[in-house]
DNA sequence: CGCTCCCAATATGAAAACCATAGGGATCAA
DNA sequence: TTGATCCCTATGGTTTTCATATTGGGAGCG
């Protein structure tokens, strides 16, 4: 196993007291934020995982295993006979879904042609409104907690995910 | 200057309909949220920011010419006869703020030994209480924007940002 | 058994990114 | 002139990441 790639960031960053130094050091890649989006969105299957997130297998390998040393995530076996395991996030990983949210919000103001719809739609479960981009709902101003929300893509983005699926596996 | 450093993601992601993969093209390495971090506590100086974020000037030059390139921050002259420089948020820069905030939350949260205090108070203006982690302050329940906080530095962490200064530039 | 498919990784060598160190240009103070 | 400060660039070696190919266990099938 490669070790500079599985400590967190070498010089000091670990010891710092900024919480936010620590963080990157664990999180501040180019895969991982975008392997936790997939966790969130329900694939934790490797093959998925290294497709949607358009990373090569071993860097996947080394996240993964990464994540799992952290308590970010935790290997699941889904099928017993063909042993085969799923990656599911823990109370850890799940606590990360704020920074994406505000990732996404960022994202989607920024970094979008006015073309473009927003890539993923959520209903806020309480109140039954579109709660914009957050932290909190703009219909009922309540906090955008993840267990609120129902999520839809749109659907050039669920075509993308597809077509992405699809040459990844060709039939 | 090396391209690839510059560019966004190489393969697609500056393609992709995913606002957080767009968001993480740009961020997502090891030093750019730490120099983001620099500059909203108000330290725009080379110096400074290759002090406080642990980067090589290599490394700081790249990415503040990256940051500018995107949008996120400005040069501005703070001195005019030794023509001297320092880095300013724009708008864009600004509103990524809330992932910051997100970042710290989680940072505090997880990554911290219960010993630690928390490295950044802030005081919410509008209530005039401790906010807490947010999203929302926690005495009033407002969203916590940057222009209604004022922060202080816990006593480690300003210590070791004095000492981390006064090593870089030994008197 | 012999063959192939599926899924989850690993191996290997080449390419890119990164780091440590040193240096350079401009200005100013002594 | 000498030294000091600040911002940034250059060089060369080390580490990380990429692209491609391959392994290995188990299942399904003839």
């Amino acid at each position: 196993m490669d070790s500079c790639t599985m400590e967190a960031g070498a010089s000091g960053a670990d010891q710092t007291l900024c919480p936010v130094a620590r963080a990157q050091a664990l999180v501040g890649d180019r895969f991982t934020v975008v392997i936790l989006r997939e966790l969130f969105m329900g694939n934790g299957r490797f093959e998925q995982l290294q497709c949607q997130a358009d990373v090569t297998p071993q860097m996947l390998a080394t996240r993964l295993k990464k994540l799992e040393t952290l308590g970010l995530l935790e290997r699941r076996a889904y099928s017993t006979r063909p042993l085969r395991h799923e990656y599911v996030l823990t109370p850890m990983g799940l606590a990360f879904h704020p920074v994406l949210l505000a990732l996404r919000a960022w994202g989607e103001t920024w970094l979008k042609s006015g073309e473009e719809k927003v890539a993923v739609r959520y209903v806020h479960n309480p109140c039954g409104a579109d709660p914009g981009l957050g932290p909190t709902c703009q219909n009922c101003g309540e906090v955008m907690r993840r267990d609120d929300l129902t999520s839809t893509l749109d659907e050039a983005y669920a075509a993308e995910r597809d077509k992405r699926w699809a040459d990844f596996k060709p039939r």
